[in-house]
DNA sequence: TTAAAAATGCGAATGATTTGCAAATATACC
DNA sequence: GGTATATTTGCAAATCATTCGCATTTTTAA
């Protein structure tokens, strides 16, 4: 493995939240190409070495984030309000899928569950605004 | 509702899988500008009237499909051999995502949830192929 | 070390999606 | 119903993440 995938890898690796090909780019401090960069967490994907999901936020539009696979598979929940993600914890629909194949015939290789809405911290935020301005009212709860 | 708005609800909802834009500007028989269809798309999920994900694939790389949120929220596997949509049913992550809102303090307001790997068809026409090459092996299971 | 293979940087290209603006359509009001 | 106002549509140009071609540099294998 290159001193270049090494880097990437190790960006991952030390990342608390998972990360798009511009945000590792920046942690590369830009020592790598962009092109290099994405060309990099193909690679380190294919590897199976980070896995990855595309998530679509009003701020950032579509873009695809980068986790290392050093760990057990987790899922993330994305804050529409300051964009941070939180650690939802490990992958529990794992035995839906296995009754989706099931049920189905499909043979499944790989999943995406992420979920999105308001974190904690700009939840209480929201409150405080809430109560001074009775304008905070119910999110209506959707899937997707 | 404009016309144009009924009509492209009406392709979502007759639609017996998710649709790109593009799929859905294919269905008008291109009789809406390609702009319009995205800001039609947008109209409806705002209203509540569709729901969207995205999704990326090897063939049609990043892009973004829409149902009609008319039924019950359901999931979707995209086979990566012939790039068809299967339906998974109806969606049953609310309860786990209900105990990682209680266990995070997060407020979710929407999920996303597919999965990928081969349907059943290609599943088959896989191990024909394979009987006659010896060359098709296991695919690794792993999530996003 | 040394040739061949693979990776990198740079710049240009791609493709989905968005936007500005003028023309067309829908809605509100008389 | 008919007109004024607000909204939507079409067209063309712009965006933005991501990819690609190609010359140069780094790795790998012998």
């Amino acid at each position: 493995m290159t001193r270049t995938r090494k880097k990437i890898l190790e960006i991952l690796e030390t990342a608390e939240t998972p990360l798009s090909a511009l945000g590792v780019e920046a942690r590369t401090l830009s020592s790598c190409d962009t092109a290099t960069v994405y060309r990099s967490l193909h690679y380190l994907e294919e590897q199976g070495l980070a896995d990855s999901f595309v998530l679509f936020c009003r701020e950032h539009g579509t873009e695809r984030y980068y986790v290392a696979n050093s760990a057990k598979h987790r899922h993330w929940f994305h804050c529409e309000v300051c964009h941070r993600f939180v650690d939802l914890g490990e992958c529990r629909v794992e035995p839906l899928l296995s009754q989706m194949e099931a049920a189905t015939g499909v043979r499944i290789r790989s999943h995406t569950l992420y979920a999105t809405g308001t974190c904690a911290d700009c939840l209480h935020a929201g409150q405080q605004a809430a109560s001074r301005s009775h304008q905070e009212g119910e999110y209506p709860r959707q899937g997707e």
